[in-house]
DNA sequence: GCCATTGTTGACCGCGATTCAATGCGGTGC
DNA sequence: GCACCGCATTGAATCGCGGTCAACAATGGC
């Protein structure tokens, strides 16, 4: 446990660890009033070991909200195939709450990504949430691309990233309200796209 | 035009300039990539100067995403209050469509930043975004407080910002589209919320 | 036990944010 | 028109922090 001089680890530990850790604390306070010295001596680790394992600060911060991303991804993909129609969204929706109770700090980093518009920031969040994307249209039976939707269950997941994370910060609705609100504006969400896109092959009532 | 030495400018001019910069250049690059120097350089003026104006380059960043955000605010309430139901809410969006056409990048800024890493930011945007959900609210005759018809609200405004801002990077969709999209899922969602809160005293088809 | 590999360190460097005492422009009173 | 004063403005000095690098030591193979 304690480590009078140094402490070797394998590689995939250490940088797990440092990437909780970073998680933990750009969580925490803000991007940079987090210094790397910090984060070192949090870490009970020197300066140049995080450079050794990432390129620098910018890096480590990406490699954390990537690391928060993968979790969430994870937590959807764990929802049965053999669910689906509106019993799917509702475990899916329940496995993001889920993650936001169990992870809520990472969550939060993850959504709270930009440090004022970094290009690589934007475009890890991005491809995070076209992943989330894509497995609401695949529920649907949609697969091949169809605008209307894709601009949609963008709007649904924009609308889901803003209450979820009010949600988690204060808390003043009952995960209940919330669970049911967000269950029937999808619905709601998809109907309005069939209008707009009648010919689109969806299905929304699987039961 | 010219300064040989130096300008001196009415405490309101200066500051003014220095917020429109800043705006360009923290929508044009990442706030660490934007040095002090090149602002003032930028700016034709001392760095001293900034730090007499903003406390520091924080604080001048917030000023600027203020300043952003008084401008959308301004933008909505230029809709004429005789407008009413489903006309006044094609007005507002008109309205916030032609904001992100002409001030593109500052609307970029002023997002990207609300997603924004600390807290002062974060409640910046927070209380920017409670401006715009009163406006809708009000719109649809609701001024006591509802948290069923809040949710849905701030549900509907992280959608918005999420599609128009993918709207204004790559013009995937058409303008027509998108406001049609936005017109059915205000009433959509406002359906919802109604359908969880049915003693909510709202208008939704006031004509 | 020796050696190679590589995880790990700590002192050093330079840029950029911040400070502050000095400077001079613009308006005011006479 | 002139002297003066307040306040916008400056730029040199400071300092903290991100980043670099050559040396060090823990682990595993022989």
């Amino acid at each position: 446990m304690a480590d009078p001089r140094r402490t070797r680890l394998q590689t995939d530990e250490r940088r797990a660890q440092l990437l909780t850790l970073g998680l933990r604390l750009f969580s925490t306070r803000a991007y940079d009033e987090v210094s790397i010295d910090a984060i070192a001596e949090e870490a009970g680790v020197s300066k140049g070991l995080l450079y050794h394992y990432f390129g620098g600060k910018r890096a480590y911060y990406l490699a954390s909200i990537e690391h928060a991303a993968g979790g969430l991804i994870e937590s959807l993909d764990a929802v049965p195939e053999a669910l689906v129609g509106p019993a799917r969204a509702l475990a899916m929706i329940t496995a993001y709450l889920d993650f936001v109770e169990h992870h809520g700090d990472a969550y939060g980093t993850l959504l709270s990504g930009g440090v004022g518009s970094d290009p690589e920031v934007t475009h890890l969040m991005a491809r995070s949430r076209e992943e989330v994307a894509a497995r609401i249209l695949h529920g649907v039976g949609l697969e091949a691309p169809r605008p209307v939707f894709e601009l949609a269950v963008r709007h649904y997941i924009g609308g889901v990233e803003a209450v979820v994370l009010d949600w988690h910060d204060r808390r003043q609705l009952s995960r209940t309200v919330l669970l049911q609100f967000l269950v029937q504006q999808i619905r709601a969400t998809l109907e309005v796209a069939l209008a707009l896109d009648p010919d689109a092959a969806v299905q929304l009532d699987v039961p």
